[in-house]
DNA sequence: TTTTAAATATCGAATCCCGATATCAATATC
DNA sequence: GATATTGATATCGGGATTCGATATTTAAAA
């Protein structure tokens, strides 16, 4: 494991991460997983999967599939809760964020 | 339990909060569950002093006793370690925080 | 010596994280 | 139509975390 203290802090914002880009457009898991890898964080499909299932069933994300080249996908996008959600986050994470600043 | 995002969140930046404490004075348990009280974060002694001891192996905190009124207290101050773990944290959080903003 | 009290330490159950592996579903190939 | 292929999702078993509850430590007080 690279670092601890950092992993567990991008752990820390996975969901907000999560909320973030399916309030803007419709995403999907092995999208996310590069669009992490981009921005240099690894996540494995073991970690994301569960969390897309409990946001859904939490009521945070809604669920579509789609088939896209013969494929099938499940497309996720904010539900209301979870902007709402979304909103409180980034909130909490800049007051975490100004107290140690 | 409360929320599970804003939880993950605030458990996300524990370590950081640990540090940036016990950078500016020794701390003890008890006080570093008090503080995090204050400012409404609750933490059982039961996640907070593994974290501790690990940070101390992982060589980021180290630890002095003090006799305080008749009572043994283990006072942890940041090392060079720590200090520039806190350094590479509080960085990274930053950058967390704007790929949501 | 016992009791007290502040603080630290540990326990067991539930949950999370991970890489590896399995499964799914729609098309292409035979 | 049966089978193979392929992109994607789902799950497994282990090890680590998190929690509240309980136990232990320690030095002074009784």
């Amino acid at each position: 494991m690279e670092n601890k203290v950092l992993r567990k802090l991008f752990l820390g914002f996975i969901h907000i991460h999560i909320l973030h880009h399916a309030k803007e457009h419709p995403i999907y898991g092995v999208w996310m997983v590069d669009e992490l890898k981009e921005h240099g964080y690894t996540i494995s499909s073991g970690t994301l999967y569960p969390i897309l299932h409990s946001m859904e069933s939490d009521g945070l994300l809604k669920k579509k599939e789609r088939n896209v080249e013969g494929k099938i996908r499940k497309y996720y996008t904010t539900t209301d809760k979870g902007n709402e959600m979304l909103k409180e986050a980034r909130k909490k994470a800049y007051e975490l964020f100004k107290e140690i600043k």
